[in-house]
DNA sequence: AACAGCATTCAAAGCGATTTCAATTTTGGA
DNA sequence: TCCAAAATTGAAATCGCTTTGAATGCTGTT
């Protein structure tokens, strides 16, 4: 069923089929309804690509994700809340994997250079990201989920990781605790650096030393938060608490805290931050969890929302949000233990 | 940079350029060369828009997720390798998610109409399944992953369910178990029905009758994993085994059980499916986790490849397979308790 | 030298929508 | 009743590509 087929089937030209469904107002009211019922009743819906080609507009935004490691639960859920949105506008997400970071510059050149987005999502940025630069220079809208250190100005939206974790840090000193290991992602990312920048401000304004070992730089999967949480609980003095990146994350020191015989919540605590996975609930772990919380999903959603205020036209310059992150006390914080 | 611009810039006409950039053999091999020459230098791609409605063929393929459910850990999995596979083609991997059933036909309904996808992936299907049904009657090539009965011919893969847990539970009862518990994924979800099919086959090629209170039906979540195996540890006699859906519900399980104050592998046993993440692994698990494996992210790449074949001309009929499952032992699977 | 036959190249017609500009009909006021 | 203005509709151009059918250039044979 294409426009012509309509048009015939009702005795009218495309031009005025077009106009009819597309809210042009020189239209006649009669004359539209008409339209509207029949292309419903026959289940028109406008060619995607000739549309496209038409309005020079792609109606997709693009998502690049790096292989299995941010193809993980973050991006699931950030994902559907942005999906949720974009949905309603008709809009299509590209998704894209990609195994290195040369064929990712790669493919936002190609989708650039073929057209197939009108914009970009752009996620986990380093503090002087590479990826943004070539968007810039592109010339493609995007959008950036977290923050980095470009001269020309960019939309964003981050949570304020700084805040959160230095009111965690200051939480843990608060209950007696000295020893507070940091388990942050990947050196070199912006929120990384931004939670070591509150944890270092949380210790040093109560005049705590930071001490090297207690900081570990990794990906967010149990795995390496099992090993790196294992090998620092044998150094002595070992520490009493432990301030995890993600869900993941946290399930990997606990396994590693329970095998080294010690009681979570008790003989070491743990503040863990929280993505709200609805699979993986920190009310529901045992000792539940204390966090600091974002929604991750409803960053996916505002930003969905941002995008298509910037596509709308709204500058680039006015679009920032920083959000702030609750910190929820749950039993996995503790006093520190006396020895 | 159009076709037009590239034309005009060496001097040939847009026929012989685009005939030079996809390889007819009608173009001589000098002019290829200067071609593919200047294409490259001036990095031009050929719109999307326009190549899709001229060729009539969308370079995407649709993929509809249901809320977060969906959108777990199974599906990025499954998406890497899926995309993987697509981007060497140049194929695009759209991305829509829905909130309820209703809104799900919708979605592909949507897609459908407007021609926005040349196939679909259709995953977690029911023994009938209406998307199933929808998609044949729209003529919308697909594959499956899983299974359904419908009556007209579907290309699928499927890993072998029944199979996986018939081995599982019978290496249980091997051990000794009598009470095992099985903890399977949502009622009515082929994939479900199949494991049920296989412990049954297990159990009453023993003789051991099936307790109805033993069989628990849910989402692959740890919280709802959790609930139903603490109900279960309350029933006498107790369940000395679990098979635990996922790696998810694993995580669940174990709660469960060390909050009843047992262990795992000695007082209480599990197998678990495992679809092969690389933030959970059940090697690194304490104890480690006996599993029933299959990479659900191979899965992926070799749906895509199916799905190519299928687009290339491979009748429907022929596109079927089975992949067998590894049952791996590890330290929580262990005999029986004595009581 | 002429010509059949093959190898190359090109002009123009789609693909299915939007949109410009022109044509037609309606309306309202004199 | 008539006419200008407003409302409504339509024909045709356009988006950037592929592809058909025609035209041209070369080759070798007679």
């Amino acid at each position: 069923m294409r426009l012509k087929d309509l048009a015939e089937h009702l005795g009218l030209s495309q031009t005025t089929v077009s106009r009819a469904l597309n809210g042009y107002p020189e239209v006649k009211e009669a004359t539209r309804v008409r339209v509207s019922e029949a292309a419903a009743q026959l289940g028109y819906r406008p060619n995607a690509s000739a549309l496209r080609l038409a309005t020079g507009r792609a109606g997709a935004i693009g998502l690049v994700l790096r292989g299995a490691d941010e193809l993980g639960p973050h991006m699931s859920e950030f994902l559907s809340g942005l999906g949720g949105r974009m949905a309603t506008q008709d809009i299509d997400i590209v998704v894209t994997t990609v195994a290195s970071h040369q064929e990712e510059l790669a493919a936002y050149r190609r989708l650039a250079a073929s057209q197939r987005v009108d914009a970009m999502i752009l996620h986990s940025p380093t503090l002087k990201d590479e990826r943004a630069e070539l968007l810039l220079d592109l010339k493609i809208p995007f959008v950036l989920h977290g923050r980095t250190n470009v001269t020309r100005p960019v939309a964003w939206l981050d949570i304020d990781n700084t805040g959160a974790l230095e009111r965690a840090t200051s939480h843990l000193l608060d209950l007696g605790h000295r020893r507070i290991a940091l388990l942050n992602g990947i050196k070199g990312r912006t929120f990384a650096e931004h939670r070591e920048l509150g944890y270092m401000a949380a210790l040093s304004a109560r005049g705590v030393p930071f001490d090297p070992a207690l900081m570990g730089n990794s990906a967010f999967t149990d795995e390496v938060a099992f090993r790196l949480a294992q090998s620092m609980l044998e150094l002595r003095p070992r520490p009493t608490a432990f301030l995890a990146g993600s869900m993941m994350t946290a399930l990997g020191v606990f396994r590693a805290i329970r095998q080294a015989g010690m009681q979570l919540g008790t003989d070491v605590s743990m503040i863990a931050h929280d993505d709200v996975f609805p699979y993986l609930n920190a009310d529901n772990m045992y000792p539940t969890m204390s966090t600091t919380r974002s929604s991750i999903r409803q960053a996916g959603e505002r930003m969905a929302e941002l995008l298509l205020q910037m596509l709308g036209g709204k500058p680039v310059a006015d679009i920032h949000e920083l959000w702030p992150v609750e910190l929820v006390l749950r039993e996995s914080s503790g006093p520190a233990p006396l020895f």
